[in-house]
DNA sequence: CGCGTGACGTCTC
DNA sequence: CGAGACGCCACGC
């Protein structure tokens, strides 16, 4: 089955599991393509909330998060602060303890 | 069917 | 070390 970027994008997503986020270029990196942290952001922009896709846990490289209008006035920040996960004083998120970090055995069988 | 835009990141000068 | 250009995918017009 030709799975889209985004579906590929969702299934990883999908194993971000709560307290912890992930940046687009990680994301990105994990598919094979390092460069197209774009992409994954045009494909988590149009994820289907509907496929339990834990959207709001993506966060940029510096630990921001995105516009309010996306999701909603301070909507991402307080469900990432319900799942427990730590913000700086700048309102950013502390990447360097709650940066997921997959394990080989947690990402999809290579075919 | 083609161009421009957008929740970003890496590479090059 | 800083700024600029490119790359990737999906969607709207």
């Amino acid at each position: 089955m030709s799975r889209t970027y985004g579906q590929r994008v969702y299934a990883l997503v999908r194993r971000g599991p709560p307290g912890s986020v992930a940046t687009y270029g990680q994301i990105a990196a994990l598919l094979g393509n390092p460069r197209a942290a774009r992409a994954v952001a045009a494909a988590l922009r149009n994820a289907p909330n509907g496929g339990r896709i834990p959207c709001h846990r993506i966060v940029n490289r510096r630990g921001s998060m995105a516009p309010a209008d996306v999701f909603g006035p301070g909507v991402q920040s307080a469900l990432l602060r319900g799942e427990g996960v730590v913000f700086l004083p700048d309102g950013s998120v502390d990447m360097r303890r709650c940066l997921w970090q997959p394990q080989p055995s947690d990402l999809p069988a290579q075919p």
